[in-house]
DNA sequence: CCTGAATCCGAATATTGATTCGGATTCAGC
DNA sequence: GCTGAATCCGAATCAATATTCGGATTCAGG
């Protein structure tokens, strides 16, 4: 991983994971600037030389940290994606399932898009870790929903279905960021309003 | 207005003058925290000490360039609305000025959004102006949008209205910070998605 | 002009936090 | 155990900036 040197003791491999975890924690309810190495250090046990032992600097932390979060999404999603019950699934079944794991996936990871979006550069740094979410999330559902919208005919490109992600997308990053409501990260009908969008974007019979 | 120390003579009026204008450029590619009060004294031709004959601190300076950004964003909506043509639009053409007005707005005050959203804290302020914009025109839209569903056999509630502008918002506030794709800030079809969008959403015929 | 108040100047202060580095400690292999 | 390498420690360094403040300058009213 880019700025982490690898570890050749078990020693600095559990170090790694104790950085990580701590700046993990601290994401929860601070931004990058936010959270001082020192803090971190001390959390996890350790020394600032040791941090600095384990990672170039500030920013390759926050890079490792980002990596990781976004592989168990992306991993989650596959699995969720790969259920037979979902794969059996009516389309209007399916992209409920679509809006309440992005919703599980936001809560989840709060801190996590909050701390990522104010880091975000400008203009906006076209490798960071949550784009690439995105964008392999919206693919993903992509490949299950064309077929399925091709069979009911109404055939959809690729890009129309990201596009119809990238509302639900945005709703809930500035959810997470400027909460303008009405709908709220944690409101009741968030989920019915997001199903609501998708089945009409996608024109798809809202049951 | 609040950490403004209000001025006696034309001078300060100037200075003040001055150092909004200086701020408001620095924001189209800076963040609150990536602007120094020195770099804004001196892009004024002022010092720091005037800066803070004027601006209780930075914090109070940022508020005051949002409210005057958000307020003169606030009028120009205004004036849009009560054109007259707009009120003998159809339906689907109302949703497209709306739509069309926002992304202008996006436009032309992208480094704004950036800044702002940038400086959100965590959870977000109540009372910050960007958060009151976005309130005040949803509400300004619901209010021309009420009557005309009503009148073509669909009512809305005003929160129905609000959440479908909601998405619209999120998106552009996402394309301001993280630029996901597919559609971008300057995407030529990005209006025609926008008020696809509003259209489906409201249940209003796609021409 | 005079004069007190308003305003401006910019060097000095204060804080914060990332990063460095020399020395101590612990490991893995012999 | 012994030894060189890996790792860790944490005080010192360095840089960036918001904010203060004492003194200089400019205004407005008489």
């Amino acid at each position: 991983m880019r700025g982490v040197t690898p570890h050749q003791q078990a020693r600095s491999e559990a170090t790694f994971q104790a950085l990580i975890a701590a700046g993990r924690k601290a994401l929860e309810d601070k931004t990058f600037d936010q959270m001082a190495i020192g803090d971190i250090a001390r959390a996890a046990g350790l020394s600032v030389g040791a941090f600095y032992g384990r990672f170039e600097n500030k920013e390759a932390f926050f890079l490792a940290i980002q990596d990781i979060a976004v592989s168990e999404i992306e991993e989650s999603l596959r699995r969720r994606l790969s259920d037979a019950a979902l794969r059996a699934a009516s389309d209007a079944e399916f992209l409920a399932a679509v809006a309440g794991f992005s919703i599980g996936v936001f809560r989840k990871h709060r801190g996590f898009y909050f701390a990522s979006s104010k880091h975000s550069s400008m203009p906006p740094d076209r490798w960071s870790p949550v784009r690439r979410l995105g964008f392999n999330v919206s693919g993903l559902v992509a490949a299950e929903l064309m077929p399925r919208l091709a069979r009911l005919g109404r055939p959809a490109t690729e890009r129309e279905i990201r596009i119809g992600m990238q509302f639900m997308n945005g709703l809930l990053v500035n959810a997470v960021l400027n909460d303008p409501g009405p709908l709220r990260l944690d409101s009741r009908d968030l989920e019915r309003y997001l199903v609501r969008h998708l089945c009409c974007f996608f024109g798809i019979d809202h049951e």
